[in-house]
DNA sequence: TTCTAATCTGGACACGTGTCCAGCGCAACG
DNA sequence: CGTTGCGCTGGACACGTGTCCAGATTAGAA
């Protein structure tokens, strides 16, 4: 009983984030509406609201499942290459999704706990990544500025003064100066 | 008659700004609603939506208000000094008024005209201390990296992962690594 | 098959946003 | 001292969020 129960809640959870997704594509953030999301899954709005805390958990969660499925680029070359990399594969991941980066740059400031959850994963995924692009014996200062200069060009991708597609090329030069190029 | 029409017009919006202002401080940027603040200007909600083109305008507007009397740090001492006093100075400023920080982040992310307008400026403003501060012969690298690692700052502050009052502090070391400290 | 408990439904609710407009009142101009 | 017109009012509107609940369905257990 409690497989197969969970395995139906699993699955009307499985096609809300997938017509969640879905939806994002075809009509962009600002005009998805739970409403249309649950209905998309053949589902009730009340059903949605049994899964999805709010619009906001909608998108972090959609972009957090997005993201896990980005490549982890491999440990070759300088530090600072190595880095410029890890960012690179960060950057198209994301940039394969306009809508979502759009939608989950404002959805991540939200209060509800699930968001709180999910945003702090995704941090701890971004250090993570960079952590290990950069191996041993880089300074905490180092791996601040470099999380801090990342997120900041997410916020200004998340306002369109950036493209997701330039990301990557603007912050290369970015990570040399906080790496060291030497 | 137009300077006396203006003059009323202008009333009416510093009081909007003030009441907006205050709301704010009584009770905090979740609760607050553009009818209260209109109540509290002693206007009506009509009246409050002809200045003000949106919840996120109001606080955008009162955070460029406010960003605005930040003392420009004097020019004295080292490079990363002079930078690390021009972030001080910004931080300071907007500690001042928390719960207009916590409002401001995502309201910078809207995508009303009046929002994007005053977003450039404060970037602007933002861009230009930082300029100042560095003095000539700074890579466009150290200056894109400052500015995106100060936003990322107020984005990480913004999701509660720092406090503004702390800010400073953290981003100290991380000005050293992007301007080089030697 | 029948019972039981989890799931889902439909539809109401309170609330906020942002828009609109007919009409009122006040301040300056003639 | 009217008259004109700008700014303000009040209150309706459409729409979305998120909550709630009594009752219909469903799937597995007995």
């Amino acid at each position: 009983m409690s497989s197969a129960t969970s395995t139906r809640q699993a699955d009307t959870v499985e096609r809300l984030f997938a017509a969640g997704l879905a939806e994002l594509r075809e009509v962009g953030h600002e005009a998805l509406t739970i409403r249309s999301v649950a209905a998309r899954a053949g589902v009730s709005s009340a059903t949605a609201y049994t899964y999805l805390a709010s619009r906001n958990h909608l998108f972090v969660e959609l972009f957090w499942r997005h993201l896990n499925e980005a490549p982890v680029a491999d440990g070759t070359g300088s530090r600072a290459g190595r880095v410029q990399e890890a960012v690179r594969s960060l950057t198209t991941r994301i940039a394969e999704e306009p809508e979502l980066a759009a939608a989950v740059t404002p959805a991540l400031l939200g209060s509800d706990s699930d968001v709180e959850r999910l945003r702090l994963r995704i941090g701890a995924e971004f250090a993570a990544r960079f952590e290990s692009a950069l191996g041993d014996g880089a300074g905490e200062a180092v791996r601040e500025a470099l999380l801090l200069a990342f997120s900041g060009a997410l916020l200004q991708a998340g306002m369109g003064l950036m493209t997701y597609d330039e990301m990557a090329d603007r912050l290369a030069p970015v990570v040399a100066v906080i790496v060291g190029e030497e």
